[in-house]
DNA sequence: TCTGGGGTCCTAGGACCC
DNA sequence: TCTGGGGTCCTAGGACCC
């Protein structure tokens, strides 16, 4: 059997562990530059606040309902993810961390246990230990354990969030509940073409031929299928190093100049390589994008990326920043009022083993350089240490404001607790 | 005025090989 | 007049997830 772990509504609920008087009422956490929402309170969800909610769209009734508001504090998430993670990965011998705030247990040989009663124990736990609240769906697939999930996350009782489909009797129950379009991996596009196949829950789903999905969706959906029919064929997948690394922001205001996106493109090309080195890799290609405001269709549009195949492998800020700039002067336009940017880095090979290229190689000099810039931005701050085409004015600041502390991570901003 | 960020996987089609 | 068959690799774009 496999349980999935899904923490509650998790970035609110991480803001509430540090003030719990928010506890019953609407909290919201919005993304960078406050833009828009991207976690709700159970009370938030039901004033009709949509994910994605724009900001400024919605002010006016957040003051009105009383709706407590914060900006995204990654720090906190981050580090509260870890304290459930590693609480949970001693309830299973294996586990699949399978985002920031749900994780897949495999439950081999619990044979005689009763699992809902082990959900609730659980749950129990991770509250108690992190203050976080979590719902619990067990099943004999992974896809399963979504649909139980989100039945325990629908109904729960007052003690107890914790779900189990262990018979056949209940699956079939639970598929017919489940809409097409809140299937796990079935999205807009999906859910769109199968409604014109007459197919409206789950388990209509689950009953179309496999040749049928195969040739006209995928086998992705092929996959799904069998795993929603209860047989199992998504397995628990091993952590493994990233593929591609991103670093893309929104701008808070619009950049004309091409030395104002030369310098946030210096910047996400040196957090890039910072990201690679702490997974002791080097990259070998590289893409820059650039791209004006989507929502301002009045205005001229402009949006190009480019792909640069390095001439060798690194993951030096100072080279991965050079290469990035030498793409952004290919596709920077003059005349265009540019929102947002970005760099991504792909094509990794180990760090300790290179290749030695014939004409041109890494400068061996950065890598002692870059250990070292490394060990200072983890003592005293992140990016105290910069290149000189970053940002040296600080003149780049991102919209919060209504942070909370880095209660778990940054002594200074530790909570106290008054007696 | 103001609309996030970071990932993965699959497919189709083109280029190339013999 | 007539123009094969079987591969691999790469890329762009699209779909999905949180």
């Amino acid at each position: 059997m496999y349980a999935l772990v899904d923490c509650n509504n998790f970035y609110a609920s991480c803001e509430r562990v540090f003030q719990p008087n928010l506890i019953g009422k609407p909290v919201v956490v919005l993304s960078n530059n406050d833009g828009c929402v991207i976690a709700r309170s159970n009370e938030a969800k039901d004033l009709g606040i949509p994910m994605g909610a724009p900001y400024f769209e919605f002010k006016n009734l957040f003051i009105e309902k009383g709706v407590h508001v914060f900006s995204a504090n990654f720090a906190l998430y981050g580090d509260m993810s870890n304290r459930v993670m590693t609480l949970l990965s001693e309830y299973a011998p294996e586990i699949e961390i399978y985002s920031v705030d749900e994780a897949f247990l495999k439950l081999q040989g619990f044979d005689h246990y009763n699992l809902t009663d082990y959900g609730i124990e659980i749950g129990k736990r991770v509250k108690k230990w992190t203050g976080i609240p979590v719902s619990i769906g067990v099943a004999p697939t992974k896809a399963l354990a979504k649909v139980a999930n989100r039945i325990a996350k629908k109904y729960p009782t007052q003690t107890q969030s914790s779900y189990v489909i262990d018979s056949d009797e209940k699956r079939i129950k639970a598929l017919k509940w489940l809409k097409i379009e809140d299937v796990w991996g079935i999205g807009r596009q999906l859910s769109k073409k199968l409604q014109l196949k007459h197919v409206s829950t789950a388990y209509d789903f689950t009953l179309l031929d496999d040749n049928w999905v195969k040739s006209n969706l995928s086998i992705v959906e092929l996959r799904l299928k069998l795993d929603l029919q209860g047989i199992p064929t998504l397995g628990l997948e091993e952590s493994q190093a990233k593929k591609s690394i991103a670093t893309t922001r929104s701008f808070e205001a619009n950049y004309t100049k091409y030395e104002q996106l030369k310098e946030r493109i210096s910047t996400f090309a040196v957090s890039c390589a910072e990201k690679l080195r702490q997974q002791h890799s080097r990259c070998n290609a590289l893409m820059v994008f650039i791209q004006t405001n989507r929502h301002r269709s009045e205005l001229p549009q402009y949006h190009k990326s480019m792909v640069v195949k390095l001439p060798y492998s690194t993951n030096s800020a100072i080279e991965l920043s050079q290469f990035a700039i030498k793409a952004l002067k290919l596709i920077f336009k003059e005349g265009y009022a540019y929102k947002k940017a970005g760099v991504v880095i792909m094509d990794f090979t180990p760090e300790n083993d290179q290749q030695i290229a014939i004409f041109e190689n890494s400068n061996p000099k950065h890598i002692a350089l870059m250990k070292s810039m490394d060990k200072l931005n983890l003592s005293i701050g992140q990016q105290k240490v910069r290149l000189g085409s970053q940002d040296a004015k600080r003149v780049w600041k991102m919209k919060q404001e209504n942070l909370s502390n880095r209660y778990t991570t940054k002594l200074a901003e530790i909570i106290v607790v008054k007696i």
